[in-house]
RNA sequence: GCCCAUGUAGCUCAGUCGGUAGAGCACAUCCUUGGUAAGGAUGAGGUCAGCGGUUCAAUCCCGCUCAUGGGCUCCA
């Protein structure tokens, strides 16, 4: 970020300190940095705040800000500074100084203010212009959830007045752009309680758009050599055990009990691949084995991570297991990266990658980790290809390549992995017979590219806010009349075009046809075709296009040639 | 799971300082047959999230549960 963004932003955040020590004595500062959308700043409150408290703190810290308080910088011994903030109360402060390793340790005062800071921060609090005080949050001390729970202040912030406003009306894009919203008003889906938290049921149109994203991912494997299986949602309990998943993952699966024998239903789709893989003794030739599945999982998320389709608790992944050998993993990985790469161009994606590496909760040995996490990162220098450390997250059974989406509107997403495993082909003793005769182990990859159907249509949704390209419009034509004479003349166009695979809708209720064509624009459908006396007589078509424009007196034949055309090239 | 907020018709929301509720859109019927973003009339529709408690009386107050939203932690 913009260093003096950065700057207005984390002294916006102690102006809110300020006026909420002012405002509220006795609570206790936690801390206040700035962040990409803003800043917060974490206080200890008993009674806690609410949202009218979010008003009164706005308005002194205007008061503040206009009193024009001279900020300044002094540097002093971290003991002198312990002794002060101890003095002060400030406890928190106290805990943050007793992990710095410093000998000197810098404060920052404005008025009646003091603050533990690193800075660098404006002169004044007269130069903070323009800031809005945003939502109310619990946060754990530390981000760590054994510690105390603080409220936190988020806001935003920004040189100018302007620069503030459209934030703002970017916020409000975002909220017209959200798949939750726009998944009710298109009727794709929706999420009941009487159902379940975090379970999605899908609606026609949504079901559409998922079969058509389906559709496109098994032809795209197909493509790539993978082969299509399919295993069961649950699997004994035994085999999870074998896995390491009871072990490392068990709080986040679902049991059951079947006469007497235990079950676990399946978290992920490894396994039943596996089994496909050991069913047959294996040869170095037919590696690599690619198993493909767009396999239903169930996961138990805890209750407040649930969001719409971005995080569920039933969700079916493009999943795939691929078994090769250890001097095939880099062209392998090389392979899905670029498969990634060519599908994120059709749906207009740009992503970024992280490696992610050995977490606390592992399998598998210290030698084993890290060749996997050169493999990857092997590929990806040699590539050139940039990428973050992101320390301490792997899979539980190896490291992996998380791939971030960035969406039209710069939010980013993660949608693809890919992961290294050593491990589970010695859980279950894989092998093959290598070209000189021995048995050897394999290595196994775990992959998804667009991850979770569900997360990924969410993603999609607010991608084109609702707008989808042709190729994955539910519904991609609708036929209206202007009055009922033209009744049998729609129908007629509407059978040419599904007999030609296009999905059509008619429009035939007893209407004036600016409504008929409002509707059809709030729903975003990409083709109108508009039937009224004269297109019946002059056998041709009026077509309203959702982008703009107009097709006169074009003939039935063309159109539909028009929209397969626009389909296959998925424009 | 934790913190805070919210839950009223299919949807978006009013409302009742405690006396069992209202609008717009959607839906149904009728009128209207209208050429590019909302024609008109009438009607139907709600155990005010669920369960307890206080009260003569609870949609409203209190407690619990569930769900949703904003976050924290976690993750596809």
């Amino acid at each position: 970020m913009d260093k003096n963004l950065e700057t207005v932003r984390h002294s916006t955040s102690h102006l809110m300190a300020q006026a909420v020590k002012d405002l509220y004595p006795g609570v206790k500062v936690a801390i206040g940095p700035s962040i990409e959308t803003g800043f917060y700043y974490d206080f200890d409150y008993e009674p806690g705040f609410t949202e009218e408290d979010l008003e009164k703190i706005e308005k002194r810290m205007h008061e503040i800000a206009a009193a024009n308080i001279p900020i300044e910088r002094k540097v002093m011994k971290r003991q002198d500074a312990i002794d002060m903030f101890t003095k002060m109360g400030e406890l928190y402060k106290v805990d943050l100084l007793e992990s710095i390793t410093d000998d000197e340790v810098s404060t920052y005062t404005q008025g009646t203010f003091t603050d533990l800071c690193r800075g660098p921060h404006l002169a004044s609090t007269g130069e903070i212009k323009a800031f809005k005080l945003l939502s109310l949050a619990g946060a754990y001390w530390r981000g760590d959830e054994h510690n105390k729970m603080l409220t936190r202040i988020y806001g935003t912030a920004f040189p100018d007045e302007k620069s503030l406003k459209d934030y703002l009306t970017f916020l409000e894009e975002v909220k017209k752009r959200d798949h939750r919203r726009l998944g009710k008003d298109l009727d794709l889906f929706s999420i009941s309680d009487e159902v379940g938290a975090g379970l999605v049921i899908y609606h026609p149109k949504g079901a559409l758009l998922r079969w058509l994203l389906e559709d496109f991912e098994r032809r795209e494997h197909l493509k790539r050599g993978y082969h299509f299986v399919v295993g069961p949602h649950i699997l004994k309990l035994d085999m999870w055990k074998k896995s390491g998943h009871f072990e490392n993952y068990r709080e986040n699966m679902y049991f059951t009990k079947v006469d007497e024998v235990e079950y676990g239903i399946k978290p992920m789709n490894c396994l039943s691949h596996i089994m496909v893989y050991k069913s047959q003794v294996r040869s170095y030739r037919e590696l690599p084995l690619r198993y493909f599945e767009l396999g239903t999982v169930c996961r138990h998320e805890k209750s407040g991570v649930l969001h719409g389709l971005m995080r569920v608790r039933e969700f079916t992944q493009d999943d795939a297991h691929i078994f090769l050998r250890p001097d095939q993993l880099h062209e392998e990985i090389l392979g899905i990266i670029r498969f990634v790469q060519d599908v994120m161009a059709i749906f207009g994606f740009q992503f970024e990658m992280e490696i992610s590496t050995r977490p606390a909760k592992s399998i598998g040995s210290d030698e084993d980790w890290e060749r996997a996490e050169k493999a990857l990162q092997e590929v990806l220098d040699s590539e050139g290809l940039p990428y973050e450390i992101n320390a301490g997250d792997g899979a539980f059974y190896g490291p992996k390549i998380d791939i971030k989406l960035k969406d039209a509107i710069g939010r980013k997403w993660q949608c693809a992995t890919i992961q290294c495993d050593f491990a589970l082909p010695e859980r279950f003793d894989l092998h093959y017979t290598d070209s000189d005769g021995l048995r050897k182990r394999p290595v196994m990859l775990h992959r998804v590219v667009l991850g979770a159907l569900e997360r990924f249509m969410g993603v999609l949704i607010e991608h084109f806010g609702g707008k989808f390209p042709l190729w994955l419009a539910p519904v991609q034509v609708m036929v209206m009349n202007i009055t009922d004479d033209q009744g049998p003349y729609v129908k007629d166009i509407f059978d040419a075009l599904i007999r030609e695979g296009v999905r059509a809708e008619t429009d035939l209720r007893n209407e004036k046809l600016s409504l008929k064509i409002r509707e059809s624009v709030v729903k975003k459908i990409p083709y109108m075709i508009i039937a009224g006396k004269k297109e019946m007589e002059s056998k041709t078509l009026t077509v309203r296009v959702r982008d703009g424009g107009e097709l006169k007196d074009i003939s039935l034949e063309d159109f539909i040639n028009r929209v397969k055309d626009e389909n296959t090239t998925r424009r």
